[in-house]
RNA sequence: UGGGGCGUCGCCAAGUGGUAAGGCAACGGAUUUUGAUUCCGUCAUUCGGAGGUUCGAGUCCUCCCGCCCCAGCCA
């Protein structure tokens, strides 16, 4: 059957045409428009409140708002709460904290299925009443049984033929709370021969004795997702009701339903494929199983794909929306490394992140000429890519650390840090000299004896000469204490349970906590959450956790190193 | 011959019959008081495969191959 209303090919308009092809839904989109077959457009994001927002829903969100804005329409938040045995009002209050954060607005359209539940039911009233849905008695696993296979057709409830007035009566005893949960349903009477499943005499009403988060113990039948959606898009208003792919072959319902309501609108729906990144997981039933098994410290847990998680990590809700413009909307089946998220976050954050120096892992460096109590201070610059942010003062002495690993006794080729008899440059302050190394009875080194030339104040060599390395430092009299938390994927394959047990693929090594680490003073007073480039680390988030005793940074994500990737090299070659 | 969807560079992704955009990654090189940033360059004679139509095919037709989704009273 033709849908007259239903869009064929994207029409063109050269007099106004939009950038072109931003990708199909926006052509959709765009073609409904010009040919006049909807007015304002209006979106919908319906999240269930059955655990947190994760990334793969940011794609949605960018999505369906994006386009509600770009177009000039309206974004609807609809929580579907069709299912109160799973859903919470924790879930309905983060996830309108997490589509804010993210940037996005419903304005007056928050909505929930639940509000329509009285003409969702009267809706169902007309079905039986059409002939179109039974009250079928068939235990749930019998009903399994009799739905057939991918290859054989199923078989006809014994209940499919009962009179109108025998479903209505019992349709409405059910709502009346006569029967216990899986007593009875409320089916579709569609074809149990039908090639796709979704149109074996699908349920529409379920018995769920059970307390409802919005509408308490008002009901005790409840909705199914196939039967309420379409439905709640019609109501609303809603012009295109966009869905991930695998929903497209719940369409064929979807429609039926809308053709034999007496419904106010005629929604349509639209698939996309949904978003997948390598080493990470975007399944909210995985999610919930991480944090009931204590796996992670919460939802909110740095290492989680949860916009609660990022936003706690320090990943600035513009780059979440450029990852998600630069993933692109498709139909195919796709995984996208994991580098393009970490791309968009330091792409955004370069720009934006104050700079100062922290020392990871410390070690103490004494300036032999520098004389004792003496101080001095300097100026840092707080962003080079950004003038405005301007510069703030670090106070230079005789005792400092540098970074561990910026020092090596014996170093390779192309080390160009610190070491014996090498002169370097500590980055606003002076080029100092390794003179000699002070180990312990173990052999390690602790601690290093170097002098300063005071002719290169602030970093430059009046006589010109050039020193390969520039290193970041902390001076021992006013540095602060942190602990940092450093995050690397969960898992450990960039397809995680690819090979059955996801659980096992969990990763040892995703949190790493350095309690020794020196930051310069000017981080003291730093409220929770603001984000900062630690000079050539990376970006790091104050958390919460931080206590009197000791600031608590999360790693965002570390800057590039394309030195890291040299010794990698050379130690795999 | 169960139904549906999808196959364009290592990963995303434009392309809608006129001679393969862009981003990420990678690799060179320049600049650099972050081995960062920035910059410049290299990176698909070919679009899952085979036929066919056409002056011309990633785009149209036929057949084949491969991958994903569906048997919740979850969404």
């Amino acid at each position: 059957m033709v849908d007259p209303t239903r869009p064929t090919a994207p029409a063109t308009n050269p007099a106004n045409a939009p950038e072109p092809g931003r990708d199909f839904v926006r052509d959709i989109v765009q073609a409904d428009l010009d040919a006049g077959r909807v007015g304002a457009i209006v979106t919908r994001f319906p999240p269930e409140p059955n655990g947190y927002l994760h990334i793969g829903h940011a794609k949605s969100i960018c999505l369906n708002f994006g386009i509600a804005q770009e177009y000039g329409g309206h974004c609807n938040l609809r929580f579907d709460d069709t299912n109160p045995v799973k859903e919470e009002q924790e879930f309905i209050d983060s996830i309108q904290q997490d589509v804010h954060w993210l940037g996005f607005d419903w304005g007056e359209h928050k909505y929930f299925a639940s509000d329509y539940f009285d003409t969702l039911y009267a809706w169902a009233e007309h079905l039986v009443r059409a002939g179109l849905a039974y009250v079928d008695d068939t235990s749930a696993e019998e009903t399994r049984t009799m739905r057939g296979t991918l290859t054989e057709p199923g078989r006809e409830s014994p209940d499919r033929n009962r009179t109108v007035a025998e479903n209505l009566d019992l349709f409405r005893r059910m709502r009346a709370g006569e029967f216990p949960n899986g007593a009875r349903v409320l089916r579709a009477k569609i074809d149990m021969a039908a090639g796709n499943m979704n149109l074996r005499d699908p349920v529409l009403y379920r018995i769920l004795h059970a307390a409802h988060p919005r509408t308490g113990d008002a009901w005790c039948i409840y909705p199914t997702y196939d039967y309420a959606h379409g439905q709640s898009d019609a109501i609303e208003g809603v012009t295109h009701s966009i869905c991930t792919l695998e929903f497209d072959d719940h369409r064929p319902l979807y429609d039926w339903f809308i053709e034999h309501l007496p419904v106010p609108a005629r929604p349509h729906q639209y698939e996309f494929a949904r978003l997948n990144i390598t080493y990470t997981v975007l399944s909210k039933r995985i999610l919930t199983t991480l944090v009931r098994q204590g796996h992670v410290s919460g939802w909110d847990d740095p290492r989680m794909p949860t916009l609660a998680g990022q936003r706690r990590r320090g990943v600035p809700p513009a780059a979440l929306r450029e990852f998600v413009r630069s993933v692109g909307v498709a139909r195919a089946y796709s995984v996208v490394d994991v580098a393009m998220y970490e791309h968009a976050i330091r792409e955004v954050l370069n720009a934006t992140a104050p700079r100062r120096m922290a020392v990871l892992r410390p070690l103490k460096v004494v300036i032999e000429n520098w004389e004792e109590g003496r101080t001095e201070t300097l100026e840092a610059v707080n962003n080079p890519e950004d003038p405005s942010a301007g510069t703030r003062p670090v106070t230079f002495g005789r005792t400092i650390y540098i970074e561990r690993e910026d020092f090596m006794e014996y170093p390779p080729n192309r080390f160009h840090r610190l070491s014996p008899g090498r002169e370097v440059r500590l980055r606003y302050a002076y080029f100092i000299t390794c003179r000699s190394v002070v180990k312990n009875d173990r052999d390690e080194v602790v601690e290093l004896r170097c002098t300063y030339d005071p002719a290169t104040r602030g970093g430059d060599a009046p006589d010109g000469r050039k020193v390969r390395g520039t290193l970041h430092w902390v001076a021992a009299h006013d540095a602060v204490p942190a602990e940092l938390r450093l995050y690397n994927p969960l898992f450990s394959r960039p397809d995680p349970g690819a090979d059955g047990d996801i659980m096992a693929d969990l990763s040892p090594d995703s949190l790493e906590v350095l309690t020794g680490a020196l930051l310069e003073p000017a981080l003291a007073g730093v409220a929770a959450g603001a984000v900062v480039q630690f000079e050539r680390q990376g970006y790091f988030c104050a958390d919460p956790d931080a206590t009197p005793e000791a600031l608590v940074f999360n790693r965002t994500v570390g800057l590039r190193d394309t030195w890291a990737k040299v010794q990698a090299g050379a130690k795999g070659g």
